[in-house]
DNA sequence: CGGGATCCGTCTTGATACTG
DNA sequence: CAGTATCAAGACGGATCCCG
């Protein structure tokens, strides 16, 4: 998704891998929300589209954030999780979260938070 | 630069605001190292193009988390800082910082952090 | 000279249709 | 169900121009 940036910069390398318009929304959804087969984040009320979901998806799987794993033997259902590495966002995914529900107008504590 | 998503999610909404390529390292750059010119946004190293810019800090004007004004009464230079609303962002920089900083190799603290 | 606006070629994104 | 192929629309990068 996004090039290297040619900068030690931490905040500039995190947003390589989840500065974007839908990452962090895929990783909410596995957090908050337990997601974890494709149709799930597909029904997501923003809408991601197929390929776009597809591509995140994958990325986050070589960035070490997920891991992909078939549901079954017998089965092409495929199944994502978030890694160790994955779950060390939830401070950030939290922050982010309350800055939304003080500062920002209409948003609301999601139905199901599953958050600590 | 993002439509609004018709949904109430606190993440989704906050990255309406701030869930794209360049705009938060354009608030790293008020907050971090008080730059507030345009000029001076477009040193970092990431290489931030000058339309982009114009278009980020318009928004970010539009969203109140930026105010703009003149340098002085006789001169065009342009003066950019937060508002107390963007200034509560720090908490959301600052975890992003830290994440980034434990698990992203080759980061390191910028050179003159002014983070509280 | 500082702060943009505009144009243009390229790259990315996303909606939809389609496939195993 | 879980994607891939296709293709149009939009975002971006860079150069240039403009205006005070």
């Amino acid at each position: 998704m996004n090039q290297p940036r040619r900068s030690p910069c931490p905040v500039s390398c995190t947003l390589d891998l989840i500065g974007d318009r839908w990452t962090l929304l895929v990783i909410r959804d596995m957090m908050f929300f337990g997601k974890q087969r494709f149709e799930e984040f597909l029904e997501s009320p923003e809408g991601i589209s197929t390929n776009i979901l597809a591509n995140r998806l994958r990325l986050l799987e070589e960035a070490g954030l997920v891991k992909k794993q078939p549901y079954s033997n017998h089965s092409r259902r495929m199944n994502y999780q978030l890694t160790e590495k994955g779950e060390s966002l939830r401070p950030v995914l939290k922050v982010i979260t309350l800055w939304g529900l003080k500062h920002l107008p209409d948003t609301q504590t999601p139905d199901r938070p599953q958050s600590s």
